[in-house]
DNA sequence: AGCGGGACCTGTGGGC
DNA sequence: TGCCCACAGGTCCCGC
């Protein structure tokens, strides 16, 4: 499912796609999977894509006026400078061919102009949980999950973000794979990583917040970062739905310690792997290397 | 305030 | 073969 080294892999198949080019028409399918804030979608048309980047879980198109459209003004109150898409569990950005007809599951189609012909931009998403954000910077501000989104995990350093959760986690009687999942705790995190990041910490899922040391914390933020860093450059991870921009699945999924493998035998000392629920989620973790 | 649990949505797969 | 139900997942919303 689409976490942090999934999307960032989308991010980075997807850019050469759609950089520099323009939208020329938006045909929105499922319009419920507008974010009610948002823009009206045609207020895409006519905007050019001049980047590509990700903030925690989301994909952010940036937007311009293009040379060729200068009537378009840039600082409009009601002309998009981002297109934010959540691609939550099943969502996928992909370009095909102009000419390409919907799929079952197209929820939104952009048809793009560029240099080398058009081409069309889908979104596809089998559960429809997924969400399209059209937006100034200043309409971003008022949707609550982008104000509150926690820091990125892998642009500080761990002693430094460790020091951080600390700080701002002491008093919290959450369990810390509830922590983990929270987007105001850190950006990107989902199921996948939350479980193999507290196994490679060597910390059980259940324990309170309020119970880590400092020490725990920043041994906890390497971790993750060791096992964000490797997924990343694995393509990231597909159990099901997820692939890339260019339709290519990752590879992560085969390094997974914990995620999936409940009852099997822990890498690290041969038990059988516990599952149960926490915060609600299916949790995989060694009640003998996790404490 | 902070937590747990249901709703949202659809396809898959196990059990009978 | 076919039906039913649990399950997967992230986030929002409600109630305790």
């Amino acid at each position: 499912m689409p976490e942090l080294p999934e999307v960032e892999t989308v991010v980075r198949t997807l850019r050469p796609q759609v950089l520099h080019r323009c939208i020329r028409r938006v045909d929105l399918l499922r319009p419920s999977q507008v974010h009610p804030l948002s823009l009206p979608l045609t207020t895409l048309e006519g905007r050019q894509i001049v980047e590509v980047t990700r903030r925690g879980k989301l994909v952010l198109l940036h937007l311009a006026a293009p040379a060729s459209c200068p009537q378009i003004a840039a600082a409009a109150p009601d002309v998009p400078e981002l297109l934010a898409v959540h691609l939550r569990m099943t969502g996928r950005l992909m370009t095909h061919p102009d000419g390409t007809p919907p799929h079952a599951h197209s929820r939104c189609l952009f048809y793009l102009d560029g240099t080398d012909g058009p081409s069309v931009l889908f979104f596809d998403d089998v559960r429809a949980f997924g969400l399209l954000f059209a937006a100034t910077p200043a309409l971003l501000q008022r949707w609550d999950f982008w104000r509150r989104m926690g820091p990125e995990p892998l642009e500080h350093p761990a002693a430094t973000l460790g020091a951080d959760l600390f700080s701002r986690l002491h008093t919290r009687r959450t369990a810390l794979k509830a922590l983990l999942l929270d987007q105001s705790v850190l950006a990107g995190i989902g199921n996948i990583y939350a479980d193999e990041s507290l196994f490679q910490a060597g910390l059980d899922p259940r324990r309170p917040g309020a119970s880590l040391a400092l020490p725990e914390w920043q041994q906890l933020c390497a971790a993750l970062q060791a096992v964000l860093r490797l997924s990343i450059a694995q393509c990231g991870s597909s159990i099901r739905d997820y692939r890339d921009a260019n339709g290519h699945v990752g590879a992560f999924q085969n390094s997974f310690a914990v995620y999936g493998r409940g009852g099997e035998p822990c890498t690290r000392c041969g038990r059988p792997l516990v599952r149960t629920r926490v915060a609600g989620r299916t949790t995989i973790f060694c009640p003998s290397c996790q404490h």
